[in-house]
DNA sequence: GATAATTCTTGACTTTAGTTAAGAACTGAA
DNA sequence: TTCAGTTCTTAACTAAAGTCAAGAATTATC
């Protein structure tokens, strides 16, 4: 399983062994079974999960409404976005499915840092490339309507199809579950 | 000038005269008048540019039309985004205003991550520090109306209602121009 | 200051999304 | 297998955004 982390790591960097064994030490593996809330909006908590096998949902309370903004399958990581400094989150993060993740939080992140000053550069490698298509994914959203969306997801991450409620996938692409069930109905008419 | 961009580093880090000197020695600072464009989409270019003065646009044509994305005013930057190894350019970048900007390029931040190893702890938190708010920006987009967004950036970002036109705003916001142009019609019949 | 170009507003009309409500389809647990 | 709970679809209606076109207002240029 661990195999996956390096996997993904030596996309942007090749670690050497003695820095895989500072990973493992740390002894950052769990396993949560499906709907487990790993954090609850106004929460405090630095910890950090990166995916190995599973799915997490991030989403947020507005009006009454749970608004879903992001889904982490394997190989992605949730960021310390909800985890700031001790800051009450604005966000809840939840297994969709069973998963194995990576918990991590921010002391630990210093004592690599410390030991192995690459994984620093291995972090701003894993950010910049995150705010890039995190940044891409934004403005195409921004410049499409919301049918274009739903074709754009489902070329980009067919997965979540399968894999996620309607109802929560309506929310990601900022519509209601009623026009994303309209929107497919449309679809499916003018493809067959 | 540059007390500008000191300025907005120690809000992350705090740096020596050394690390300030080995700054301004890149002798990076330029200006530029209004409506340059410094980077045309499709062009490779390594640059990125932090504006001390002045507002930069963000933007890319499809179906014909220009869809404006983002804006940098003063104290930001335009991350390597569009400046990726040498990719050709999703985006194009123009003067909104006469600008006084640092430009850098990559080469420029390898020599000074070597000779300065904490201007790579800077720039991670600079990286997360984005991340953090583009994310909480987007995610308050999705699960807004296009008049909320408008309101939301009448008090966020009050000064890029003044300084961009109506247009372009309309393209940043995800919507048309006369859709916006009714949108502050109904406010303005509600508000007064 | 007159003219041209750009930007903004308005109106009429079309299309699509939001809302509310009901019921169908599916899922999971006893 | 049945029942309850959840999720998805449909329908009727409302509200808002897109589109197209015209003209008003603003800004830039000579």
């Amino acid at each position: 399983m661990q195999e996956k982390l390096f996997e993904w790591i030596e996309q942007y960097l090749i670690i050497t062994d003695a820095e895989k064994k500072a990973l493992v030490d740390l002894d950052i593996f769990r396993s949560y079974p499906k709907g487990t809330v790993l954090l609850n909006q106004g929460e405090r908590s630095r910890n950090e999960y990166f995916v190995l096998q599973g799915l997490l949902r991030r989403y947020f309370e507005k009006d009454g409404e749970e608004k879903t903004v992001e889904f982490y399958a394997e190989g992605e990581g949730v960021t310390p976005i909800c985890t700031v400094n001790g800051e009450p989150s604005d966000y809840s993060i939840a297994t969709l499915e069973e998963c194995t993740l990576i918990v991590s939080n921010s002391s630990m992140g210093a004592i690599l840092y410390e030991r192995f000053p690459r994984f620093e550069t291995l972090c701003r490698l894993v950010s910049d490339d995150l705010i890039l298509k995190t940044q891409v994914i934004f403005d195409n959203f921004k410049s499409s309507t919301p049918e274009e969306r739903y074709i754009h997801l489902l070329d980009k991450r067919p997965d979540l199809i399968q894999r996620v409620p309607q109802y929560q996938l309506a929310s990601f692409l900022g519509i209601t579950p009623e026009s994303l069930s309209r929107i497919r109905k449309r679809l499916t008419k003018y493809h067959e």
